[in-house]
DNA sequence: CGTTCTAGTTCGAACGCTCATTCTATGTTA
DNA sequence: TAACATAGAATGAGCGTTCGAACTAGAACG
């Protein structure tokens, strides 16, 4: 212990208490969404009382984009590592079969949908969501065109960006596609899906 | 006027003032989501007292209902218009350029994924949900089977099925996409979404 | 033809409750 | 002792819902 000075040992109390409060708001949202998990429910569950909950967060709105930013940071770390790794095209398509399953977890699913839902009528949840996507989506163009190159593409960037935007179409597609569906046959999906992923970066044009 | 018996003349008083009521609801619940929109916001906006809303809905609950079923309908009569076409596989790649623009709709998003993520917790919505994705999946699916068989594709039903999923995960995501990025280049994504489209109905396999 | 009756509409005040937020007081630590 | 952490009661607003009364319009009746 003792005083621990410059170096912030990366999670101080206050640090601590706003990681379980974001838990717990977390799990709030996901069970009766952003507007029907009231403080006194986010406070309860996060074995604290409304006044403590209130020294960590300016309102529950602050609460909201708490939640909203981490989600989209997760997002972006995943994409992240896609760039690292060894075989980019397989990495790409492999992976694509653990995102699929991610995206079709309900709890995923629920907080996710609750994220765009809020984010078509409440300007700063709209702002972080797009903003978050714009770096992830530049983060995987990067890769694509790469990949694409390789392959002896000669693409412009209206093609590329397109391409981008397609195939996370077909990602955020399988998250509500899990909820209007939930009975459909997986696996099929998945290897279709990823024979459209190998059309669309490999053989398309 | 006179008596007029038999025949319900498909508008009664009492079917006027509920679709008054759902419209209003409509309107509140875009711009407020399904439960920051109240029974208050709704009656104003509809020019009724909050009493005369609850002769009409048993709560608000049902109200969500009746706006969950009422675009569940619409999307159902869409489909069905495709079976009917002419020229089917141009028709079908046709209307894919008129259902994204539709999906593209902020205003029809937010409703959207409002009772996408509504039915991510509540079961009733949840139901309704599913059965109208089933009954236009399945009739999506004969389309896609004649045309494909008419092509000399000789398809198993868990084909037929992951087929269907597959073109309704792509028109899925084009709502979610748009709100994520919503300065996207529509028309080259558009372009790109039939080719898609091509790729699985007639090139694949 | 005017009046009464009736059943369906429509209103808006009122109820009990829960919400987000604030405030003051009390522990805790260093 | 000073600064921070935590509690929980209090506040006022707004919620979903209920309820009794007022208003209609047309049928029945004299």
């Amino acid at each position: 212990m003792s005083t621990e000075p410059s170096v912030p040992c990366a999670s101080t109390k206050a640090d601590v208490r706003r990681a379980q409060i974001l838990e717990a708001a977390e799990a709030c949202f996901r069970e009766f969404g952003f507007h029907n998990a009231s403080i006194s429910k986010i406070c309860k569950r996060a074995g604290m009382s409304p006044g403590h909950v209130y020294h960590y967060f300016e309102n529950k709105e602050a609460i909201i984009e708490g939640i909203v930013r981490a989600k989209a940071d997760t997002i972006l770390e995943r994409v992240e590592a896609l760039r690292t790794a060894p075989d980019v095209l397989d990495a790409t398509i492999d992976k694509a079969g653990e995102g699929i399953a991610d995206k079709l977890d309900p709890d995923f699913a629920a907080i996710d949908l609750e994220i765009v839902a809020e984010a078509c009528r409440n300007p700063s949840v709209a702002m972080i969501v797009q903003q978050a996507d714009r770096e992830v989506l530049n983060n995987f163009k990067e890769v694509v065109r790469a990949l694409r190159r390789d392959l002896g593409h000669n693409d412009s960037d209206e093609t590329i960006d397109a391409l981008g935007d397609m195939i996370a179409t077909l990602f955020d597609g399988i998250t509500v596609r899990g909820i209007k569906h939930p009975d459909m046959h997986r696996d099929e999906l998945v290897s279709l899906f990823e024979k459209v992923l190998r059309f669309l970066i490999v053989d398309w044009r």
